[in-house]
DNA sequence: CCCACCATGTAACATGTTACATGATTGG
DNA sequence: CCAATCATGTAACATGTTACATGGTGGG
């Protein structure tokens, strides 16, 4: 089970039978947030878990619009899904992030931590104005993500706003060692 | 510029003539904080970059041993890694997290925190004795960067701990609203 | 001397990214 | 009615992951 195919199987058990573009909005709108799914995985991913009997295909024959193919879960789809969802997970994930790369390899400090941190800040911006429309309404999943997204942008703002002061310091001056 | 190949020549830079192993124990060593390079990479990258006229491949000659090729940058090299420095960075990482993804399908709140919770703490304890290694001795990029993952393990532990302390409020407690 | 592990690769496959294509819909 | 955008895919390529293979080396 890849996380993308759990994601599909996910979303399609919220939304009931739909489109791989109706799963790909969303991706977008729920996950978007700290896992981006582009739309060409998502075909490529209902289209094999129907070929492996996880989800049921049917073509959409309203009269209008274009030929498109709709998707359902299978008695064998909701399974997979709960089981994934019943298995505890100790795996990390790394932070991963190029811009750590470079600072380790000795990036310009003023230059790379005034770009990252205007980005940071504006991530931030957005994730709380998102969180304010949280009305405390069912389910939480969603809500929870959104949290880990503001700790984790705000740890972000910290530490390049901390990189920046040191530089500005001056290069002699010890940078971040409070 | 792929990041690999950033850590490739960045290495180098720093290594000399280095075979392609070297340069993976020393991404190991030095970056595998936030940044996983398995082997299969650094060989084949290694490769690329020769090809392309960043690196120059040379046989290793010395008499006992298996058969093995080093390493170095060229002058094309050099100034790519110096080019790739130099330029900003405004793009943003993704947490990307396939714990938050199970959180987000509703897995169970306990077994799930639980898990994460302990992962994570091992993971700032060894972050923390690391950082006691610091002598403050230059290149300050590396210490910079593990600071970077200290800081996100305390946010995860702070997340994690929250939704444990919440779970076990019983279900009807509202969770994680301070 | 044999087993385990380090070193050095190669190969196959899955996933992720980017680009191409093209049919509907809608706003100007 | 034309252009932009939404919707629906396909294709090519790059990257990442996992497994295989096999030569040295050092310890029991």
């Amino acid at each position: 089970m890849t996380p993308t195919a759990a994601i599909v199987l996910g979303l399609l058990e919220r939304l009931g039978e739909a489109s791989a573009y109706d799963v790909k909005r969303a991706a977008e709108r729920w996950l978007g947030n700290f896992w981006s799914t582009p739309h060409s995985q998502v075909y490529r991913t209902t289209e094999q878990l129907a070929a492996d009997g996880f989800l049921a295909a049917r073509p959409d024959t309203t009269a209008g619009g274009r030929a498109r193919t709709l998707y359902r879960l299978t008695r064998r789809g909701r399974t997979a899904l709960a089981a994934w969802q019943r298995e505890p997970l100790a795996a990390l994930p790394e932070l991963r992030d190029p811009a750590l790369l470079k600072l380790h390899f000795g990036a310009d400090l003023g230059t790379l931590a005034g770009a990252q941190l205007a980005a940071h800040r504006d991530q931030l911006v957005a994730y709380e104005a998102r969180q304010r429309e949280d009305t405390g309404a069912e389910p939480r999943g969603p809500w929870l993500t959104l949290r880990a997204g503001i700790l984790h942008e705000e740890v972000w703002v910290r530490f390049w706003t901390e990189l920046l002061e040191g530089a500005q310091g001056g290069p002699t001056r010890r940078a971040v060692r409070p």
